[in-house]
DNA sequence: CCAGGATTGACCATTTCTGGGCATAGCCGC
DNA sequence: GCGGCTATGCCCAGAAATGGTCAATCCTGG
């Protein structure tokens, strides 16, 4: 029962932290006990009106905070594009079975592991429209990852997500633009790969109103150009990636 | 460490299910082994439109389960909507931590006590534009939910999603196309709103050569415009939600 | 060494998109 | 009814994207 009896404990301490501190307090002691060097708690909450909020909590080496900091390394992070695409925790060392890895991306981890950060765990987590957020556990490097506690990190990382996200708040969090049945429509084909013109013949309506729709979604959304609309579209789930997915997979 | 190993067991068993009727002898005797006498699974990939976009594996009574389908409840159970908004599983008990019970919704939880389901603890998980999905254990009315087991339910049921996950059909990505680092630069600018010009300017090229690059790109994948090549790259992982992120709700 | 790919740069004609404006009609809530 | 939203249609000017061709440099693998 050690190790369960271990996860119980380290949930309730980072469940009742009510401050950020006490989040990384109760995070540095949970990754120590479970056998982790490093760990680092990354919460975004992204609000309709637009002031979102975020939180980081890590005890990660300075060199690399500042890097990653200084360079805004977490727009193109590999660990945290995989987090996108997985729905439990997941070992850095597998990350290419969830997303290919381009030479930058190497070179980002090499950087990494020169900067003292081995091999690690991640638990990613989502709230579609509201926030994302993961939770990671690490060991410099060369040192051996404490195989049997990923569950107990997944656990603990996920409890620590919900804490952040207690403490970040949810508060004015207000759903943001909705696409009226049209306007969802016109998206929808643009995404497919669709012209206005071809997205008309196939509604049955003049091209220019194709057009007037596309706009005024592009206004709700504030953004100037038809990429943005979509990836907007995509990510509040007002149109899928399955809605999209037939029309260039069978190639 | 019984409870421990029980995880373990049970996850290995759901994760090596590739058959619904494997992952249903998995999952029901996971619940078993855990203290809960019903369990539920529902799987969807966004938009519905294709065949097998979702999943339901249950053993839930077949009153209950009629009329949840018959009355097409899915869309307004107070279950699912917590679920939306829980980084966590949560017992059912505390769903109005989540989410407001209207009185339909305190009806709809009476029904299925009386249908003969009592409490339980749902595992909720979105992936952004691709997917959604819980998992949830139960007890019969009047039964003591286990929770003790909990945690175990919470890693028991992430795993027999990302089974589900896996099974539907999108789990694993297929490498198709491999774009240059370069290119890939160019993709994501363009993805973040950036015109050809704007991106030639921040990689310090010509606005001709990114053109190119995008060109080729869009080559690869054989996709005519813009915003298809940017949809490939975001399917392959190739550039992640959170790369685009920022951008398209700047201020 | 040579072939092939990656990267860079340029030009052109055509199509498409974007941001303005204008107008009619229907529907819903106050 | 009035105001607001939605849907529809049209026009225009300028910006951007697309598809095609040509050419130079650099580097890597055979």
């Amino acid at each position: 029962m050690k190790h369960f009896n271990l996860t119980e404990e380290l949930a309730h301490d980072i469940s009742g932290a009510d401050k950020e501190e006490q989040l990384f307090a109760a995070l540095s002691n949970a990754a120590d006990r479970m056998g982790f060097d490093l760990f680092a708690l990354a919460f975004d909450r992204r609000g309709g009106g637009g002031e979102g909020a975020s939180m980081l909590v890590h005890n990660y080496p300075d060199v690399w905070a500042n890097v990653y900091v200084g360079f805004d390394l977490s727009g193109t992070d590999p660990i945290r594009r995989a987090g996108e695409r997985s729905m439990t925790g997941f070992q850095w060392c597998d990350v290419d079975r969830y997303i290919p890895l381009s030479c930058g991306d190497r070179q980002l981890l090499k950087v990494a592991r020169e900067s003292g950060i081995g091999d690690g765990y991640t638990v990613p987590r989502h709230l579609p429209g509201e926030a994302s957020g993961s939770c990671s556990f690490a060991v410099v490097p060369n040192a051996r990852i404490p195989l049997e506690m990923l569950h107990a990190a997944e656990i603990v990382g996920a409890v620590a997500l919900a804490a952040a996200r207690q403490l970040v708040g949810t508060g004015s969090y207000t759903r943001r633009a909705v696409l009226t049945e049209r306007q969802r429509e016109c998206v929808l084909w643009s995404a497919r790969g669709k012209t206005a013109g071809e997205t008309a013949g196939i509604l049955g309506i003049s091209e220019e109103t194709v057009v007037r729709h596309l706009k005024m979604a592009r206004e709700r959304y504030s953004v100037p150009c038809r990429q943005m609309l979509i990836l907007c579209a995509l990510f509040d789930g007002v149109i899928g990636f399955s809605d999209v997915y037939d029309w260039w997979r069978p190639l």
